[in-house]
DNA sequence: GTCTATATAAGGATAGAC
DNA sequence: GTCTATCCTTATATAGAC
């Protein structure tokens, strides 16, 4: 245990990143973050002046966090499905570290007053991913298909479980412990349908 | 344009319903439904006594209405790819009228004082899907894998981008009916993934 | 920088007249 | 059944002392 002293806006930030990824940004209270950072609510004001500020900071925090990664790997020089499987293998273990970070997201960007958070999304994803997949499908190492169809398809198929996770534990009867294993299980499975559809 | 004259209590659910799917429950304003409604904030508790009660309400209604339809396919008599054609089908057209459910109730199951309203929802379904998987198993009609993690990807691939529809409009650059006639090709395009996966 | 105290507003719920 | 007026609690935000 690594004991380190956090300055004062890290431990709000840290709070805040809690608070509002666990309870959404209307059900977050001030008052929570304050107390889990063992400070008192001016004190959040002083640092960042406003709810609104402090969320954006968190959202931006977040994203910049998760997201990168995912961009990473579409970029590396390896054939597309080499890229796919590194896709489902990074995101998922990192759905297992961070498993409410996607319905944050995905609140954030439905939120009437918060549409402007859409472009701070690495939107550059499908493109990439679209000019890879032409390229094998050239070489003909592909089989035919809709890549954007198919991009959709592939993250909804990481996301889903951590997204219905309460429906999917109570439906399968299961524990937390195995939610985790069928997660580790399902990245096998994962590629094992990925190359089902995209082998010619 | 037919104009039924509606009860105080349906005008009021149904804008209970617009309010509490589009804002959420704790980003829902009473005030906000009784405008929408016509009528002033007293009128709302005295037909359901509080914020609670009127919620419980929506989330039935809408779940009612949404769900059983995919339970029905499922309890067909035909074989299992036949039944996941009709699931791809009816649960893309469903989602098309009623786009922000999905967000609705996950968001809803998700939260730590709802929690009671899981056993709304029909968590037979993948009992249901995985017997009939194995009942065409038997006869060798289909490829071995996991029938749960094979639901779990078919229910995220058919959602994901109503979930997404934000990020994805934004990254195709499309407008909404674009989107629409993407979700309606999408229809052949996930019976054509299920088939490469489930064909032996 | 950090606190206590308080201003100000919003939101859920109720009382009571009609 | 429906309304106006109001209560009560909670939330964000600020003032001012230390």
């Amino acid at each position: 245990m690594t004991k380190i002293e956090l300055s004062t806006e890290e431990k709000i930030l840290q709070a805040a990143v809690e608070v509002f990824v666990r309870d959404g940004y209307d059900g977050s209270r001030m008052q929570d973050i304050a107390d889990l950072a063992g400070i008192n609510k001016a004190l959040l004001h002083y640092y960042f002046r406003s709810k609104d500020k402090l969320f954006e900071r968190v959202f931006d925090e977040k994203v910049q966090s998760f997201f990168p990664q995912m961009s990473e790997i579409l970029a590396q020089e390896i054939s597309f499905i080499e890229k796919i499987d590194f896709f489902i293998e990074g995101y998922i273990k990192l759905l297992l570290k961070n498993p409410f970070i996607p319905l944050f997201v995905l609140n954030t960007v439905n939120k009437k007053d918060k549409q402007d958070f859409i472009q701070k999304m690495p939107l550059d994803i499908m493109r990439k991913a679209t000019e890879s997949y032409y390229q094998d499908l050239q070489k003909l190492q592909i089989r035919e298909l809709n890549p954007m169809q198919f991009m959709m398809s592939l993250m909804g198929m990481c996301v889903f479980p951590f997204l219905a996770k309460p429906i999917m534990l109570r439906s399968f009867n299961a524990t937390n412990e195995m939610f985790e294993y069928m997660m580790l299980a399902r990245i096998d499975e994962l590629k094992k349908y990925v190359r089902l559809i995209l082998n010619p």
